[in-house]
DNA sequence: TCCGTTATCCCCAGAACTGGGGAGATCATC
DNA sequence: GATGATCTCCCCAGTTCTGGGGATAACGGA
């Protein structure tokens, strides 16, 4: 089993890195040494950088990788899909009671089983305005997971994913700010996200409705959408709001 | 210093921990274990105003509690602020590199400081589609903070706010039955999501322009909305669409 | 065979949104 | 004292949505 001060090593390896084939090179050598055979600290999806910016870092069989990505699974992954719904690791056996699985994830499921991959780990990575991802190591198939270290397998998960997104950010130039909306802005958007008109928005903020559309139209340029639906979705998606700021009553 | 046994016993008591008063008690016995005085586990918004099912689990001076409240500092508090900007845990002193420190967040900082809090860690607590929040633990003033355990109190913040969330998931409302969307309904409402007006919609599918409008109509019916951008938020909530639907290119 | 569901299309009127323009006030920062 | 950001309000023309009312056709189960 591995030892706390092997995790902080790794940890101060990580953070030195600065190129992604030192990181890589760490991350393999820990992964070997918590006893696991494959990674993959990956985004899930490369949305607002299409250009490659987002994080991959994968030592998975090939026919997985290949597999995976014929089929697209950035996001709809079981695994990707549960690694959504918390914050804390999870090993892939408890999947099943984290969100439900249908057809085709169980073929998918099904499908990683046959390319060689056992059972596994996922710690996810989820930040504000970026890009959901997470960091998984697997066993090979029938290898047993020794639980009692997962909580060190977390953490080399949060570190590792931590370090990949340093790198990628000083890789990343042009920075892809996302975009900051002002106080006012964020409660009309929130409002229009309830299904507010622009009328009950002024009523209830107490402003005039010329201000409120102002605002939207204000945050629409900001988020470069033209379409206050799409306005409130991408303010969702990058946390400005959230889903308890909408659907509470 | 706390060992990686105690950090695994507190873990499954708290994940047993069924009330916010089980789950307090244990939080306030491993932080006086780690060496710190205070904690916050919280989600970051305005508690007062809503109906309060926010994660609010706090123990910290009673006077900075009030100026907290007073300044309704849940959302622009620096250190929440710095809180989003990561996924592993970070000391207070580590806040300036995070981000920009303007003189109200200095004023802030100082405020804390005089209220009795030393230097703190955060663990920042981000799932998509949720509230953001953060568990911090802090020393008293003039307190010095063991870095060595660090790690391990990062895996006692993940784990203590997983276990709120767990119960204050419980605690919300029964589950109303998920309306569901027939499978030309939801393309088009994954299209609305997208910013699309009917016609361009239209064009997508290869349909007409009116039969778009009826299918939305239809979707709206459902789900008991009157507005496109509520029907695409609740079917996202819902899982009838997802980001990955909406957002890659 | 009848009924419910789904998908397709049509019309209309009023409400709501969007994009363009402009303007005054406040506040913090430089 | 200027500058920029924010918030506030106004006008207008054109587009888009929304909620009514219809209709036809295919499919499958009762």
């Amino acid at each position: 089993m591995i030892s706390l001060a092997e995790v902080q090593a790794f940890c101060t390896a990580a953070n030195a890195a600065s190129t992604p084939q030192t990181l890589m090179h760490a991350v393999q050598e820990i992964t070997a040494r918590m006893g696991f055979r494959y990674f993959a600290l990956v985004h899930h999806i490369d949305l607002l950088a299409p250009d490659g910016t987002g994080i991959r870092l994968v030592h998975y069989p090939h026919e997985w990788v290949e597999a995976f990505e014929e089929g697209r699974l950035y996001a709809s992954d079981p695994i990707h899909r549960a690694s959504q719904t918390t914050n804390v690791g999870f090993a892939w056996s408890k999947v099943a009671t984290m969100i439900t699985l249908n057809a085709r994830d169980r073929a998918v499921l099904a499908a990683a089983r046959i390319a060689g991959l056992g059972n596994g780990f996922t710690i996810p990575a989820h930040i504000p305005g970026e890009t959901n991802g997470s960091c998984s190591f697997a066993m090979g198939e029938g290898d047993d997971m020794d639980d009692a270290q997962l909580p060190l397998v977390q953490l080399v998960g949060s570190f590792a994913f931590e370090a990949a997104r340093k790198i990628a950010h000083a890789a990343a130039s042009p920075i892809p700010a996302v975009p900051q909306l002002t106080e006012r802005q964020i409660e009309c958007v929130a409002l229009v996200a309830r299904g507010k008109t622009d009328w009950e928005i002024a009523r209830i903020l107490g402003v005039g409705a010329e201000t409120v559309t102002q605002h939207l139209k204000d945050a629409r340029d900001r988020y470069g959408v033209t379409k206050r639906t799409m306005l409130a979705i991408r303010a969702l998606f990058d946390g400005a709001i959230s889903f308890a700021d909408i659907l509470r009553r």
